[in-house]
DNA sequence: CTTGACCTTCCAGCGACGGGAAGCCTTATG
DNA sequence: CATAAGGCTTCCCGTCGCTGGAAGGTCAAG
């Protein structure tokens, strides 16, 4: 299975599947001609991976993810550890995402929004009380 | 005032107000030894950029914001057009994060977190149906 | 005069790729 | 059999907004 089918079946472009065995998350065959060679186990693999980064999951997390998953001797609460702090991160993001969005959109309501050069938003980044 | 003090006026690091004139959205005197001079509108600026940054603006936004911000003709529908765009890629990213909060959270709670290798949170990343 | 705290510039690195160049390999067609 | 198109390879630079660190000049206190 040629790097452009791989790419096909996981959804992943090629790049990224190129970089994440640059740094070591996969290891694909080479063939003669120093072309990758994707058996379905790397496959599987890369599905993973693509599952994991999608839900925002970060390179370091994905790779002990995935030591856990071919670990069949894993404590599942090390996953959920795992799982448990990005949550977390998650969860606060949120939080900073939704503070703002609320400052944002209460500024964007009592803004003329017109030829005036009276602006409430310049007003409160040029000084918040 | 030099950098430090100009930080300690702004909670910005110094070495974020050097890089802010490096791309050249402040432009502070410097004196006979070379040090940078920062009077009061720089500082100004600096606390404009500080706040605008926290709301999570661009630094593109920002330099337009800040152009908009010492135009003293500019019509309150440009800035609250920034403003809106930004507003609406924020939603986007809270969107984003409150899916994958959702489905995190989830398979964490039916995670049994414990000694047993059975998951499902490595389940799901194996094959979400 | 020395010490230590400033200040300066420059260079490298972060995360997770993406773009594009230069060059080899394969496949389809004339 | 030659050629063209497309796929594959590696390599290097750019993204965004800083941050850390090295090497060296400057200044104020003792």
């Amino acid at each position: 299975m040629n790097i452009s089918d791989a790419a096909q079946a996981t959804g992943l472009p090629a790049k990224t599947i190129r970089y994440y065995e640059e740094i070591g998350l996969i290891r694909p065959d080479r063939r003669a001609n120093g072309y990758r060679d994707f058996a379905e186990t790397e496959v599987h693999k890369l599905r993973f991976l693509a599952r994991a980064r999608a839900l925002g999951f970060g390179i370091e997390d994905c790779r002990s993810l995935l030591a856990l998953w071919e670990d069949r001797d894993r404590a599942s609460a090390d996953v959920r550890q795992i799982a448990n702090a990005h949550l977390a991160a998650i969860e606060e993001k949120i939080t900073d995402l939704t503070a703002m969005r609320d400052t944002l959109s209460h500024l964007v309501q009592t803004c003329a929004g017109d030829t005036r050069p009276d602006c409430p938003i310049l007003k409160n980044l040029s000084a918040a009380e």
